[in-house]
DNA sequence: GTTTTTGCAAATGATTTGCATGGAT
DNA sequence: ATCCATGCAAATCATTTGCAAAAAC
């Protein structure tokens, strides 16, 4: 199983780590979502995926979208509702959401996360990342 | 139709400004996301409303839930996804989500939303509000 | 009286689960 | 050979829709 693409090593570092399997449906999704590099949902994934790769299932798409999203090579945009929305980038963004139709949008900004995170771990948690969400309408919603 | 509680007032003058009916069920509803004063789902909503008032249906809250965020009297928490969750206090405030339970928290903490929110207009966007969300594992979930 | 809102029941959409087979180590 | 991961089908859960009856204006 050779790296073709930086995130299939790094992806088989991590599954060998854990002990778990470095599978082609596991590379395949984690390629899509690498390559497609925007906000996609399990659905997305699995229509391009099901195009390079025939035969791979929904469940395995939701099951690798976690998975991936505990090895902290996605995040999951905390849109409010409707189909869970995953991104490839990994780097700090934020988004807009829009409260109509649910569309997303990037918004790239440096936001001071000190307070947050020690915050969060006065409170128990063990943070991932921050991320800020600007809800609103966009503009077709808004016309 | 009296103002027994603030927010019965407000929402009766947004609703009769906008040519909407003021309803019981829209009060009770309303009445609870404030006095409860935590993160709710619908489902929560529907229990504790069922209970002062039976009869009321889910997609009744549902459909009010929605009323009550356009007219910026609740706001939608950012979790990932699950349930949609609603939130009554509309001050400006952030929230931790475990990713692995769901569970959310409060964070009182002010951040610097000014670039952000320009660049949502910039975008296009007309912003309500913005908001902070700390994704990781709650104290929980990390034992 | 007119129009909006409600409740009901059913439809839809997203995600998860159980279980037997197949595949990675 | 062992144990994890996959695919399938069905179950579950959240939310939405269509429509007739009831309520607000």
């Amino acid at each position: 199983m050779d790296a073709s693409t930086p995130i299939e090593g790094t992806l088989g570092r991590a599954l060998r780590e854990r002990g778990q399997r470095v599978t082609p449906q596991r590379l395949a999704i984690a390629g899509v979502v690498a390559e497609l590099d925007r906000h996609v949902t399990a659905e997305h994934v699995f229509a391009e995926v099901s195009r390079r790769m025939p035969g791979v299932s929904l469940p395995t798409v939701y099951a690798t979208l976690e998975l991936l999203e505990q090895l902290g090579l996605v995040r999951r945009v905390s849109a409010g509702a409707g189909s869970a929305v995953y991104d490839g980038r990994v780097e700090e963004h934020h988004h807009l959401v829009c409260r109509e139709c649910g569309a997303i949008a990037d918004i790239d900004a440096a936001v001071d996360r000190a307070g947050l995170l020690a915050a969060a771990q006065a409170s128990g948690f063990a943070p991932d990342y921050s991320e800020v969400v600007v809800r609103g309408l966009c503009g077709s919603c808004a016309a």
